[in-house]
DNA sequence: CTCTGCCTTCGAGTGCACTCCAGGTCAAGA
DNA sequence: TCTTGACCTGGAGTGCACTCGAAGGCAGAG
């Protein structure tokens, strides 16, 4: 049971203090981080979990204003499962057609590159 | 040789005729599209085929700014095509490790869906 | 001739996700 | 005791990429 103090939890967590601060005020955690007498952040490893996966639905690229939507239904506790497994599925879904997007996007730019390089014939 | 509204081209590349007009203003075309006489735009299959070039480094993920640069290395002619293919080759680098990464994220995203599925037994 | 609709320009507005600033608190070290 | 440095808050600012609004031109239909 460690606790970081922001500057810690960014380094652990890669983003910046100021971005935990705003993700805290925005409701993206499940509770308010705790506190020292000081009034510093205290950063437990459950919130440093939490904080990975609302990372992962952030890099996949998930609105803010979805994430918090989810933390929202796991702060809620036991009953909404079906609920948060939706949102999950629905945003596998965008994901999986963003990659297959981009990767088509991609092929069509190493022809281009291809094309620079000389290993391929001009079209025209 | 066709010759399209901009309301044409719009529905062609996908984007809206506020997109079009801002791409243009902004120098991420080529040349300036001709007009009628009445001063609309007329796109040209040239311009449709570059327009769906910058699409495909719009999406994925290219800032305007980079293709705003590239589109004037086209501009100026032949002579810097090892910038030209840098710029693509840097680009692409960008685009191979946001896929890695993004793909990782969803693996993990995957396992939690796996859990509210009930197909996996919680880690703790 | 008037209406409808698509187009024009310039400039302002929007939404998102941070990112930063000013002014202040607090604990530890010289 | 003074200074330094990490942290605090509320609110403002930034950068990006559109997106829209206002005011007007012009062509074809009725």
């Amino acid at each position: 049971m460690t606790s970081l103090s922001i500057a810690e939890a960014a380094e652990q967590t890669g983003l910046t203090a100021h971005t935990l601060r705003y993700y805290e005020r925005d409701g993206l955690l499940l509770q308010s981080v705790e506190r020292a007498p000081s009034g510093h952040r205290r950063y437990s490893d459950e919130d440093l979990r939490w904080i990975e996966m609302v990372t992962r639905l952030r890099s996949t690229g998930m609105p803010i204003r979805d994430v918090r939507r989810y933390a929202a239904l796991v702060r809620e506790g036991d009953g909404n499962e079906a609920d948060r497994l939706a949102l999950l599925l629905a945003h596998r879904e965008v994901v999986e057609q963003q990659l297959v997007e981009v990767t088509s996007h991609l092929r069509a730019i190493d022809y281009k590159i291809a094309l620079y390089e000389g290993r391929v014939a001009p079209a025209s």
